[in-house]
DNA sequence: GCCTGGCACTCAGCGTGTGCGAGTGCCAGA
DNA sequence: TCTGGCACTCGCACACGCTGAGTGCCAGGC
């Protein structure tokens, strides 16, 4: 275990390192905070610490830079989260209370998001396993061919033309609209297989593959909706830092790119409040010199979906995950009101 | 004007350079193109070019590079565009085929040019000027909230929620519904304002304070749809060329992040054809040193959108621009097909 | 037992100096 | 008009030496 005074040693480099992004040696660090000890004494230390693993030199005869498990412990047991000030949160909620609609609110979140962090932002649209149908539109395209609308009750909306095995009258689309919008409407989208399962044995014989050929759509598009789109910001931050890691940031940019494990990446976060993943900690190889702060958001208590940062693991991290939760919140708060 | 051999050297130290990235002397020019003469005789032509701009020294007694006036003039006059070989076509078909809705199609188009030119894509989303209305969509979410549900002929679908002044009952609400279809189906979204117009005398004077309402609602969503939305992929290639402009790297994300910027920068070409803006040529500073190859691309012979490329200056202009153009006609096709 | 000052050591970074070589401009001759 | 030759320029790479920040260790003090 730790002293006291090295867990202060080891908070005072990282708040140094992340404010200067150069090694920190012993000298400097008892000159910029009143730990009450000499250089000599802070240096056995660093010796310590860095026999734990918490820090390291990039070479010798050189400062002390934290390791992943140096940030990790900061996270864990010697930062906080740093709140937003009132100004900073009446400025964010006055800038998402301009969104006309769920695109334009995830586009807004990302910008504010990398503005607010200077970071990358990385903001998923709600999901919807959560969700329920607000309502389900059926137009005739063709004698043969039906739209399917369905739109959710965070507004999203989505269409899919359905190819239908025989032709399908204005009156029994009509039926099939009215039924299953008593059925489905206001209803969880897990729950929708189970509600429309016998409908088809409602109909007569001919339209029943129509009818079972439109359900599936549905029960389709509602699973397809699950795999998350998201939207990302703030790319042009990255190179705040090409100074330091200048070969690091190609496969950051790439991993960014990849859609899929971006949402991995924000998936992996299981706790209920703010989670960081540390360099390593990510288990894509391109990131392992970043860091990753997220949290969920949704409209009710429940979380819908994520949003979150990515940066370097020299990040301010009670500032960053300050940043994040108070986005969350307000995020969650207008989608509750629309 | 310059003999038919400068252009020939012109040629040559463009195509060298794209190659090696390196500046390009007479030496090498002679051995690597077969001029017929000596390297002596190059550096004449080359002082030549040098005085009349196309070329420059980065520094003296060092080979030459292209200006952005000797790209513009290789473009113009000495290179065509490189078609696209059989089985690169066949993958772009095959590869675009796969696409199951509107967004997919561009994201697939984005990525596959990125993939193919090696460098940032960006695509803009159908335009709906020349598009037209499939159907519009009313429903009843309380009796003084309607949500209004727009589809067009290009698989887009857009929905906003409207705060009626009035209650509006089920069956205004279906009369509604029903003359608005019968005027707009069909029809141009320019040609809507002008059908819509004289709707409310229809109705009973309480509901036409309603009716008003949801009609300028959906002008205005047509109007909003208008300001395109575009994707964008690929930045990852920025990194390839940062080797030589890592200062400008910046700029050229932070332009990218803009969306006005590029809707501008794709809007400005207007020939029928491949579009190059180089360099200095984009009036976007961030982009300076980059050039851009776009094209429009449309469902009918009519372009309703653009699609194109953003790089180096020093870039393989007859390769991209070919790729450019094939892209923009396999997405017409299939935009056509759906 | 822990802290402190002192001391010798290490080593990245920086500025200077030097040689190399690619490339140039110019000129006289074919 | 082209060519070969020649002197010149200058960026680049490398070697060298210095400096200073930082370290580890140790003996002495509280």
């Amino acid at each position: 275990m730790l002293s006291e005074r090295r867990l202060q040693v080891l908070r005072a480099i990282v708040q140094d390192y992340v404010g200067t992004e150069e090694p920190v040696g012993s000298k400097a660090l008892t000159e910029r905070h009143n730990l009450g000890v000499s250089p000599a004494t802070v240096r056995n230390d660093m010796a310590a610490l860095e026999d734990e693993g918490y820090i390291a030199q990039p070479h010798t005869s050189a400062g002390r830079i934290p390791t992943d498990k140096g940030y990790r412990l900061f996270v864990d047991k010697l930062a906080g989260v740093k709140p937003m000030t009132a100004p900073e949160r009446r400025a964010i909620q006055n800038f998402l209370e301009g969104a006309v609609d769920l695109d334009d609110v995830v586009a807004r979140t990302v910008r504010l998001l990398a503005q607010l962090t200077r970071q990358v932002a990385v903001v998923q649209y709600p999901s919807l396993t959560r969700s329920t149908v607000r309502h389900v539109e059926l137009l005739s395209l063709a004698p043969a061919r039906v739209m399917l609308v369905l739109i959710t009750d965070t507004g999203r909306v989505e269409q899919r033309v359905v190819d239908c095995p025989a032709p399908f009258g204005e009156t029994s689309l009509a039926d099939l609209r009215a039924r299953l919008n008593s059925r489905v409407a206001g209803r969880r989208f897990t729950d929708v297989p189970g509600l429309v399962e016998d409908l088809p044995e409602a109909f007569e014989v001919e339209d029943r593959g129509t009818v079972s050929t439109v359900l599936s759509t549905l029960l389709e598009t509602l699973v397809e909706e699950n795999e998350e789109r998201l939207m990302i910001g703030g790319t042009a931050n990255l190179t705040r830092f090409s100074h330091d890691f200048p070969l690091t940031i190609r496969p950051v940019l790439e991993a960014l790119e990849e859609q899929v494990v971006l949402l991995k990446l924000l998936g992996e976060a299981k706790d209920p409040g703010v989670t960081v993943r540390i360099g390593h900690e990510n288990a894509h190889e391109g990131l392992n010199s970043t860091s990753v702060v997220s949290v969920g958001y949704g409209s009710g208590g429940e979380a819908v979906a994520k949003l979150g940062v990515v940066g370097p693991t020299r990040m301010d991290y009670p500032g960053t995950m300050g940043a994040v939760r108070a986005v969350a919140r307000y995020v969650g708060q207008i989608l509750a009101e629309s």
